[in-house]
RNA sequence: GCGCCCGUAGCUCAACUGGAUAGAGUACUUGGCUUCGAACCAAGGGGUUGGGGGUUCGAAUCCCUCCGGGCGCACCA
């Protein structure tokens, strides 16, 4: 990012008439390693040539630069400049990479701000299953590149533990259940509890009111309900936790919608004062017409609470307690009229203090392009998929690695298994909804988490029998691939930026993959231990060195483990 | 019916948010292990970016329209 802001500042100094030039790393060297288009933006405002305006602009920049920085600099194609950084410059920046070792990337845009980052969001008596997944890795790793430009990450566990639907697990229970059967497999047994109501509910309809009842007694704080309700959600709890510790994530606040039931009358209260809200069918709503939104109910019209309410309550707790920048919720597109309406309301309202965001993803859907959905049973559950994957793992390398311990090779499994269970989601535009397919979850060959560890396994190696890398001399780094190379690492932090300001993380796994190509390419055509020119062996060690320390650093972002060996 | 998202190579997806010759993986064909780990590398074919119109130096991207898919739209979350 210093050579981009370097060349920004040139730009900017020769043309003072523009605001902000755009400078943009290329992706193909061949059309220079910085290109910029203010020559055609400059040219349409004066009406003039742009490549005549590229050329005045390339004429007096060759001029300004320091001397030896680039090697050309020229117009090209509808009237881009395009830079060349010199081999020297190249060498010298690879030269700083390498001395920061795994500070590289660290950035300082978030530094004495706070955000909080809400993920996973599972529903208490129910398994997690893959739309889970997604919500679950995505907001892990914006957690941890948010956490990598400066901020104070608090990461936010909002449980679904407070709703109609418990009200409706109740009436299941008390039903069709019985204790036993719960202790002996509590998720399995609320889980078909819940399902057969559903089913019930098809030739029953007045099954729905018999729901909200128990939900009603359960708010006005029922004994009997609230007894069961902390019950299934001790054990949920328990079986949540087993889940993340196989995807390595963990949170800083475990606190749910019911932390929010206290909250729910005097928040209704006051909208009703303010004039928000008004009653309309017997329950309470708010007009968001001028918004461009639909009604928004925010209470029953027999008195209870809804998700909208509480989402509220939490947004005016969180600004009180915790004073973010932001709060970003990972949470699937389904729900963004939820969060527009949300939104809206919490601003009419007078709530102000962190910026809103809803960093949404497509849905995971069946083979037959549609919803997988609990109430019906058919969600592929997140347990099942991890344990699959683990086996399969493992069973890759065993066949790729005899001689390793049983523990190791367990230990290697879970990077390999859920690394690329995790890289899969996270390599894609987060927008587009995913069509669920085992064969895709379980390939670790090609742009995936394993060939990326690969890589930096294969990286390891070298760099543990090299030995000792002293008295580097950058400049023997001369040729094209690994000037390619050194410009590659150069571009790690701005990717880091940009994900965290996009909430995306395509474009970094994106980035890791074309870093591992060119390593790759490095490793099958320069045979590093065997350099027999000293001084170019400890400069090629060097190069892999920060090469593997941006691999490890871009997966760990990215919440995935790369073993020095694989 | 209304709103939001999407449609790119056989399949799964990118494309720096309006930039240069639309790129990857996979599948397929071919070549490379006595050489730092072949989960790799090299080479090849594969496209009217759903159709049509418009905006401008420049469109997969913005606007209009049609076709196809997904998700929402008052007492679920």
């Amino acid at each position: 990012m210093r050579i981009k802001e370097k060349i920004k500042k040139l730009v900017e100094s020769q043309l003072p008439e523009i605001s902000g030039a755009e400078i943009s790393s290329t992706e193909n060297p061949t059309l220079g390693h910085y290109s910029t288009n203010v020559a055609m933006r400059l040219a349409k405002e004066q009406g003039k040539n742009p490549q005549e305006v590229g050329r005045e602009l390339v004429a007096s920049l060759e001029i300004a630069a320091p001397k030896g920085f680039f090697s050309k600099i020229e117009v090209a194609g509808p009237g881009f400049v395009n830079f060349y950084l010199s081999p020297k410059t190249l060498q010298a920046e690879l030269k700083n990479i390498y001395k920061e070792k795994n500070k590289y990337g660290k950035l300082s845009s978030g530094k004495g701000k706070k955000v909080i980052v809400e993920y996973s969001q599972p529903n208490i008596a129910k398994k997690m299953h893959v739309g889970h997944l997604r919500s679950t890795i995505i907001g892990d790793a914006l957690a941890n590149i948010l956490e990598e430009c400066g901020y104070k990450v608090i990461r936010w566990n909002y449980l679904g533990d407070w709703g109609t639907q418990f009200g409706k697990l109740i009436y299941a229970y008390k039903t069709w259940g019985n204790k036993s059967a719960v202790k002996k497999n509590p998720i399995e047994e609320l889980l078909r509890l819940y399902v057969y109501f559903h089913d019930r509910v098809k030739t029953d309809a007045l099954l729905d009111d018999k729901g909200r009842e128990e939900f009603n007694k359960l708010e006005r704080g029922d004994k009997e309900n609230r007894a069961l309700w902390k019950w299934f959600r001790e054990e949920s709890l328990k079986e949540f936790k087993k889940v993340y510790k196989l995807l390595g994530i963990d949170f800083d606040v475990w606190v749910g919608e019911s932390a929010y039931e206290q909250q729910m009358a005097p928040i209704i209260s006051e909208m009703k004062k303010k004039g928000i809200a008004t009653l309309s069918e017997g329950a309470l709503v708010v007009d968001l017409a001028e918004q461009g939104l639909p009604v928004a109910l925010v209470a029953k019209s027999d008195g209870a609470s809804l998700y909208l309410t509480r989402d509220l309550a939490s947004v005016r707790d969180r600004n009180k307690k915790y004073k973010p920048e932001q709060i970003i919720y990972v949470v699937a597109n389904e729900q963004t009229l939820h969060f527009e309406q949300m939104f809206a309301v919490a601003k009419k309202m007078g709530i102000d203090g962190a910026e809103l965001r809803h960093a949404k993803f497509g849905l995971v859907l069946g083979e037959d392009r549609k919803k997988l959905s609990t109430r019906e049973g058919r969600a592929i559950q997140l347990s099942e998929l991890i344990a699959k994957i683990l086996v399969l793992a493992e069973d890759a390398i065993t066949k790729k690695n005899m001689n390793l311990s049983a523990v190791k090779r367990k230990k290697i499994a879970k990077a390999i298994g859920i690394g690329a269970l995790k890289y899969n989601d996270l390599k894609e535009n987060r927008n587009s909804d995913i069509v669920f397919d085992w064969n895709r979850m379980l390939d670790f060959s090609g742009n995936s988490a394993p060939y990326l560890q690969y890589t930096r396994a294969r990286l390891s190696r070298i760099i543990k029998k090299g030995g000792k890398i002293s008295n580097v001399d950058f400049t023997m780094l001369d040729k094209d691939l690994e000037l390619n190379l050194i410009k590659k690492l150069l571009d790690f932090p701005e990717e880091i930026k940009k994900s965290a300001e996009t909430l995306y993380t395509n474009n970094l796994a994106g980035y890791l993959f074309s870093l591992a190509v060119l390593a790759n390419k490095f490793y099958e055509t320069t045979h590093i231990l065997k350099e027999e020119n000293k001084k170019k062996k400890q400069a090629y060690l060097a190069l892999i060195t920060s090469i593997s320390s941006v691999i490890k650093k871009g997966l760990g972002l990215l919440g995935i483990e790369s073993p020095e060996e694989i």
